[in-house]
DNA sequence: TCGTGATCATAC
DNA sequence: GTATGATCACGA
């Protein structure tokens, strides 16, 4: 029923043509797609992160690089690999963005960097248990979420709260535990790095990068909606 | 065992 | 440094 995937030569021109090229890469080992695109496997992720999320982006046919917007522009649609366990529960979170840390007077939560982002997301579930060797982890079956008003509400409660801490000089004070669905955290190459941010005092600081990033109980809710549909 | 904080590769 | 793509790894 499915074609074989093909490496994409052109960027998918409507929503059905891009979940047409995801189903057909659902139960593809990452293996066989490397090397019919004339990748290399890597033995295992740890110096390579983002190499399962490139090698989709390129059956897809998403304009790879450093942009600053969603995969599929065009399409108004995000793309998001995530690593599960063969029960579809995640096996990690899931980065959305890095959030400016000054600046935010005023933003409101519908003008957000997360709220675009997450405003329509494809996502492909990919075996990510670790003690299954990269080439060996086989492709999910796709889906393409958008949020529902409960969703969208547990998201805007979160990034509000979080956004009220920033603008008043507490992001220092903010961890990972903040937020039911949607917790900010480093992001960055290391823990040295530094940007502008405001001070408890309000005057301006350096500090680390921070991004937002999706709790896995809400990915996870996510996924398994997504199995009950189709099953 | 698991989630938080830290980290890796690459383009510009 | 900031953007993209994320997973690693150790302390609780």
């Amino acid at each position: 029923m499915n074609d074989l995937p093909q490496v994409a030569t052109a960027a998918p021109s409507d929503i059905a043509q891009l979940m047409a090229r995801a189903h057909a890469l659902a139960g593809m080992p990452l293996g066989w797609l490397a090397s019919h695109a004339g990748w290399i496997t890597p033995a295992n992720l740890s110096r390579h992160k983002g190499w399962s999320g490139q090698l989709i982006e390129l059956y897809l046919g998403a304009s790879a690089g450093s942009k600053p917007q969603q995969d599929f522009p065009e399409l108004g649609v995000e793309l998001k690999t995530i690593p599960v366990t063969p029960e579809g529960k995640p096996l990690e979170t899931t980065f959305v963005c890095v959030t400016p840390l000054t600046g935010l007077n005023g933003v409101r939560w519908e003008d957000s960097n997360v709220r675009n982002k997450l405003r329509q997301v494809l996502w492909i579930p990919i075996d990510g248990r670790r003690e299954v060797a990269p080439a060996d982890r086989v492709i999910g079956t796709p889906f393409l979420w958008r949020p529902n008003a409960v969703e969208d509400q547990l998201l805007r409660q979160d990034w509000e709260e979080i956004t009220e801490m920033i603008i008043l000089g507490q992001v220092q004070a903010i961890t990972a535990r903040h937020g039911q669905v949607l917790q900010l955290r480093p992001k960055a190459a290391n823990s040295k790095v530094l940007t502008e941010a405001i001070g408890p005092n309000g005057a301006r600081i350096q500090t680390l990068p921070r991004g937002y990033y999706l709790k896995t109980n809400f990915t996870a809710a996510l996924l398994q909606q997504a199995l009950q549909r189709s099953s």
